[in-house]
DNA sequence: ATGAGCATCAGTGTATACATTAATTGCCGT
DNA sequence: ACGGCAATTAATGTATACACTGATGCTCAT
């Protein structure tokens, strides 16, 4: 593995689990020591993560974390509901129906996974993660897809924020799994009220969440 | 202006303008060499390219420029509509109306920037740019401007293929018009449906053109 | 003659020294 | 005492030397 990957992975990983919180300035000589690197990758890493957006260069004096506001969110879920539309009912249009048919049989049996002892629900998101990849390969859009890739990193920033509890969750598998049928259906017009519903009751619940604190 | 700045701008004019073709390779001593800089420049400069998607990295062996094939217009103008849809209707909700009448008016006149005697035909380009940039500030959602952008640099390529002749250009000035105007009659609907006739119509004439070579 | 293995080489990946810029702090003048 | 200018310093920007990896071509053995 490069340095410059390694360099990435972490600053990456600590960025999205909130140990390095939004205003935090990520030095190169401070980072590099931190990870037993040089700067060189350092560099590299820095450069990829102000790229997709996790960071945001302060003008000559390093990089700092981003933040997300409320603003923010509001805005990340109407461009998601735009994206994400438009995906499942190009997905029913194109997609293999037999593998959104299985996706909804297993969605219908995730409050089973979700009642296991794993507190980070790894099967769960793993699951969720199948349906995302399901869509992306189905649309035949690479341009899209890569859209929605790029605003998923900043979702799971959102998502660590929102403390999914089992409720919700189980209230989101259905919902995804209502999204799975239509789209096995090839019904766009129902894929996309499907996904238009999951995006406003996911938002819903963030904003809940997140107003406690 | 930094050495990796200058390499960034030529390399990405380079590309735009075709004068790099697609599969080229660049290697980093090459470029630095023809550059006037060091490596280091020109890597940010690369990395900046991929992260943009003009190059890819080519597993180790430097980076190629990206190609553009008819399935990516496609594909592009797929998403095009997607993005510039959205944003029309939240233009036409959220935008300034005066900004938009004027910007109806002036396209209304946009025949006389057409027939001047400027090749590259500047003034046009630079009034439609104002559109756009009219449309990104009213929006108020910088996750669908930021996306724009992204998609704007490929369907640049894309136009330095198409060779835009004028009767093409005095239709899209129309086009256009009628987009600026549903925007500010705040009609969201008819801004979107303007806006997917308008690329529509556009696809069609690249795709038109584009068979002829 | 052909195939496999080794050696050479070209290229990227990394580290580090040096240049440059911008901010902060301290001093001087008013 | 306050404000501005200058010097210092700490950070990034750049260049370059070195390391390593992957590929290509040559040689030797069968």
């Amino acid at each position: 593995m490069r340095a410059s990957d390694k360099a990435y992975a972490t600053l990456r990983e600590d960025i999205i689990e909130w140990r390095l919180t939004p205003g935090t300035v990520l030095a190169e000589v401070e980072q590099s020591e931190r990870l037993g690197v040089s700067r060189t990758p350092v560099r590299e890493a820095l450069s990829r993560l102000s790229a997709e957006g996790l960071t945001t260069a302060a003008g000559g004096r390093g990089v700092v974390v981003t933040d997300i506001s409320l603003e923010d969110i509001d805005e990340m879920f109407e461009l998601r509901e735009t994206l994400e539309g438009k995906a499942a009912a190009l997905a029913a249009e194109r997609g293999e129906h037999a593998v959104f048919e299985k996706l909804h049989a297993d969605l219908l049996r995730a409050p089973e996974l979700i009642s296991d002892t794993d507190p980070a629900r790894h099967e769960y998101y793993a699951l969720v993660g199948r349906l995302d990849e399901a869509i992306d390969a189905a649309i035949s859009n690479s341009y899209l897809a890569q859209a929605m890739r790029s605003l998923r990193v900043h979702l799971v920033r959102v998502r660590r924020l929102a403390a999914d509890d089992a409720p919700r969750l189980h209230a989101a598998a259905v919902e995804h799994a209502a999204i799975a049928e239509a789209i096995a259906a090839g019904n766009a017009r129902l894929a996309e009220a499907a996904t238009t519903m999951h995006l406003n009751r996911s938002l819903s619940h963030v904003k809940a969440t997140h107003s406690q604190h």
